[in-house]
DNA sequence: GTGAAAGCGCTAACAT
DNA sequence: ATGTTAGCGCTTTCAC
């Protein structure tokens, strides 16, 4: 029904190989023969057969992206950055997401979409590097976030624990020493993924500045950071009795909830409680008062990450050691955090 | 490299042809060769190869999702409701965001990725019915949203009208009557497109309940419907000196910015200013006050569109009359709409 | 600079 | 219930 590369050939008195040379754009090809055949193409509306092409070249043309849940703004944001910069190298992107599910996240690695793929940018957030070194993939993997560390692949991520203790330096310096945390996970230890890196640095922040740390003032949650988390374990905080006057929230979903709970209690923010988020969503421009936040790095990851996965999907041969990217920081200083 | 059909078949003593069977799970073979045949594929870890079932089938087994972006909370939502939806039933989902571009919105219709699925639910934002008929699709194709009604396609969408009345009524029983709305477009006609809909049904309130119509309350924006898009509409309104009560946003992205822009202004919600949304999405819940909104069936939207295209793709043969579903819609009360 | 031919791994049609 | 064969449309290899 639709033409393929031997009509093409035949409309244009050339052999297919010639047809090949000029769609996948090989260079020595006389000027007139190409014109040639792109009259043809265009004659008969031809397109390429991608499953031929795969089947034959054993690459795919696309990318597959892992994350958690797309409604999450973060990783929305993710998704659209990626995607931008895909589509700027003619690459597809094919999103998967995993729901915090160990399953999910094993389907990911080893499951039959790793064949419609040339490789895989992979934001686990419950395997460990065991699960990762059993599955051994061995397509171009590129890691994100913190969740696992292996010397193995090329990893993207942000400074985790410099971000945390640059956001609770922020609310100290202007005048806070109360902190609570909003995000930390009893089932992680210390030092372990996102949320166990990040609460690393929240201790590391209290030590840097002599506060004596207060386990009333940790408000844990499970591995799903959305608003209705932070504002559970903002209510189990308050519940405590802690003395707070500042919230440091290990992202911005969880200071929006845990802003709901402090309104719902009748405590100002920032009069009463200063709030710091983590990762200037967009999101964090709107709330009520507009949320100070650390941005951690979110479009230089996306792009990086993105360029080293082509790369070595461009270069398979190319046994370049893997690469560990740390995103550049900053601190977004809105209403929440004013100086006391 | 890895295992073919034909090196299973040999392991297992039988052709490729019962292994196809087994691998496909057609049903009349015979349990001691379907334990042969798989023990075999264990053995060598055989999985099929995609690209040559696609070639050999004319069936890639994915659909496209294409939404204008996923960092908006709407999509970012329907995309993992459709997610959800397609993995029950085994399909893959190519997610594409066309960015508010006439170009992408096109390059979807018509694009290469067009050969990489089997169907597409496609929520166009540029697009008009006459640029689909020009590009005249051939695959299975459900449209979703309002921007175009084609009576050739599956459609699935909301009632936009009766919504944003139901939405103005709410407003109206609670004792407001200067109801300002956010999100018309000057670039649209009234009743055309989502927002062309939306602030129809915002016309018809007003006639029905005799409120006088007052151009000074009409917040304009473009086909972004970003907070930041609605707190500069709510800013225009306010300066020209309306008198407004009450707020009515074609979703709840803009009702954030809006509320954050009354607020800059000094008018307290709802005290001064009624607010409600539209979508009821996530976020609603944990804005100061909570959002009332209108929930308008996004979950049912997606499993209503994804059946119907899959319905599609396995039938094509089946020549059923293309159908329009409205999903049912219902108030999401809230803090920021109490009764006067 | 271009052509001829092989074959990627699978499914469909037909045979038994 | 299982085997045989052809061929999907392309890229690759090797010629010339």
């Amino acid at each position: 029904m639709s033409a393929t590369m031997a009509d093409v050939a035949k409309l244009a008195g050339v052999s297919v190989k010639t047809v090949s040379n000029v769609v996948n754009e090989y260079p020595y090809v006389r000027q007139t023969t190409r014109d040639r055949v792109l009259a043809a193409v265009a004659e008969l509306g031809y397109e390429v057969n991608l499953s031929a092409r795969s089947l034959r070249s054993g690459r795919t043309g696309m990318i597959g992206l892992a994350v958690p849940e797309l409604r999450l703004a973060y990783f929305g944001e993710l998704a659209d950055d990626v995607l931008r910069v895909a589509r700027e190298h003619g690459v597809t992107v094919l999103i998967e997401s995993t729901g915090y599910s160990r399953a999910e996240e094993l389907e990911v690695l080893r499951g039959f979409r790793r064949r419609m793929t040339d490789g895989l940018l992979f934001s686990p957030v419950v395997l460990d590097a065991e699960d990762l070194a059993a599955a051994a993939p061995t397509y171009p993997l590129v890691l994100l976030g913190e969740q696992i560390f292996s010397p193995a692949y090329d990893h993207v991520t942000m400074r985790n624990e410099e971000a945390v203790r640059a956001a609770v330096r922020f609310l100290v310096e202007r005048g806070r020493r109360r902190v609570a945390v909003i995000g930390a996970r009893r089932d992680v230890a210390v030092g372990v993924g996102t949320a166990g890196l990040r609460y690393a640095g929240y201790l590391q922040a209290l030590a840097e500045h002599g506060i004596a740390f207060d386990a009333a003032r940790v408000g844990w949650t499970t591995a799903s950071w959305h608003a209705a988390d932070g504002a559970a374990a903002m209510a189990a905080v308050l519940d405590s009795g802690a003395q707070v006057d500042a919230v440091v929230a290990l992202n911005d979903s969880l200071a929006i909830g845990a802003m709901a709970e402090l309104r719902v209690r009748g405590l100002a923010v920032p009069g009463d409680v200063a709030v710091i988020g983590f990762d200037d969503t967009d999101e964090a421009q709107f709330t009520d008062p507009p949320l100070t936040s650390v941005d951690a790095g979110r479009r230089e990851i996306a792009r990086v990450a993105f360029e080293l996965l082509h790369a070595r999907v461009r270069a398979p041969q190319d046994d370049r050691a893997p690469t560990l990217h740390l995103a550049g920081l900053s601190v977004v200083e809105r209403g929440s955090t004013p100086r006391l």
